[in-house]
DNA sequence: CGAGTAACTGAACAATGTCCAATTTAGCAA
DNA sequence: TTGCTAAATTGGACATTGTTCAGTTACTCG
């Protein structure tokens, strides 16, 4: 077959990533297949590569729509919150993760080249950061000397070596139970560090 | 050809080990390949089939010689260390995965299947939450109402957290400088809150 | 010396990412 | 309407991959 119009470029593009986050969803990055996603669109290989360059961004592309998913996903956790929200934050992180395990270690697991660096959709990574950066400054009346934007991505960072090893295996080999509480404990211990009082 | 005895069983082992985990760290799990790897060791695929039984058994043995190897690393590091034994130990986790970055990401990125989660050694696992256990409760004088296992395991989740983000490039997307000295501080922070002091 | 058996090979299979010549058609110009 | 061009799509080619397994080979024991 030759060229069609049963979409445009932009729809192409929607439903391609539709369907490759779908199957990165179901199978894993491991398990992910190209051809699969051509096929499950109703086209082929060649299509995608028309459309995204290569495999490597198509797969830059599906993470940027998770990060999207997953600051949508805390927004939305934070508007229905009781007041803790540093609780609420880091809850979600994590029932985030554990909901869509596929796509969340994907995000990890799939390493950009660097050619490919310029390519990343910063926006909806920084998007997450974002979130993060107005919690905490909420729950830090006074910010003092803190290097607030570095403390932020420490903070993160903190959260996802947790979530990192609970998904992946590590945790469990280590028998642990409650791997989000042990994190907002963390949290909570080094917010509380710099002027953090934790609600009773 | 057919039989040979260029190497006792145990040889053959400890050959495709050694020149797997060097395909490892040249090329990274994405790149290694099962063949290449027998060819380097002067044989040919099926034979590391007939001594690990799968491509993912020999990768589980690879990412426990990188744990022996991690845990002798840190050993060595706090035997020539100053007093500050807390700052070497989250240094020279750093340094290790850095010094070997393409095995140490290996050990998580290669997911175990749950077949194979029998087959794990978990002792050279276990060696490196042993040194940092011991390393813990000898900063704390109190363990007081702790579940240090619990507190440990989460603190190595909080560096991991850290080192994972720095050399997943994460950090590099954030901008971050110096992750050692960010995971340095939230564990140092983690630790005061359990009547740790610092050294000045 | 001969047979048995363990070890090792290499071909076969299905699947992958990547490229690209060939084909088909939409949309525009005449 | 007809013809043309350029874009879109296909699908086959290629090199690789993991995995299996029927053969082949050479060591070992009787």
């Amino acid at each position: 077959m030759g060229r069609r119009s049963d979409h445009t470029r932009d729809e192409l593009r929607r439903l391609i990533i539709a369907e490759g986050h779908r199957l990165l969803a179901e199978t894993g990055l491991a398990r992910f297949s190209g051809r699969e996603v051509a096929k499950r669109a109703g086209y082929t290989v060649g299509t995608i590569y028309n459309v995204f360059g290569s495999l490597d961004r198509l797969l830059v592309t599906l993470n940027s729509h998770t990060f999207r998913l997953w600051a949508e996903f805390l927004e939305r956790r934070l508007a229905v919150s009781p007041p803790d929200r540093i609780r609420t934050l880091v809850e979600a992180y994590f029932a985030f993760a554990r909901d869509h395990t596929h796509a969340w270690s994907a995000i990890y697991e799939h390493r950009v080249s660097a050619e490919l660096f310029d390519a990343v959709d910063h926006d909806s990574r920084t998007a997450l950061t974002a979130i993060v950066d107005r919690e905490v400054r909420s729950a830090i009346p006074s910010g003092g000397d803190l290097d607030m934007p570095r403390f932020v991505r420490s903070l993160i960072a903190t959260v996802h070596g947790h979530c990192s090893y609970a998904l992946g295996g590590t945790f469990t080999l280590l028998e642990e139970i409650d791997p989000a509480a042990s994190a907002l404990a963390r949290v909570r211990e080094c917010l509380a560090a710099h002027g953090y009082r934790p609600p009773d």
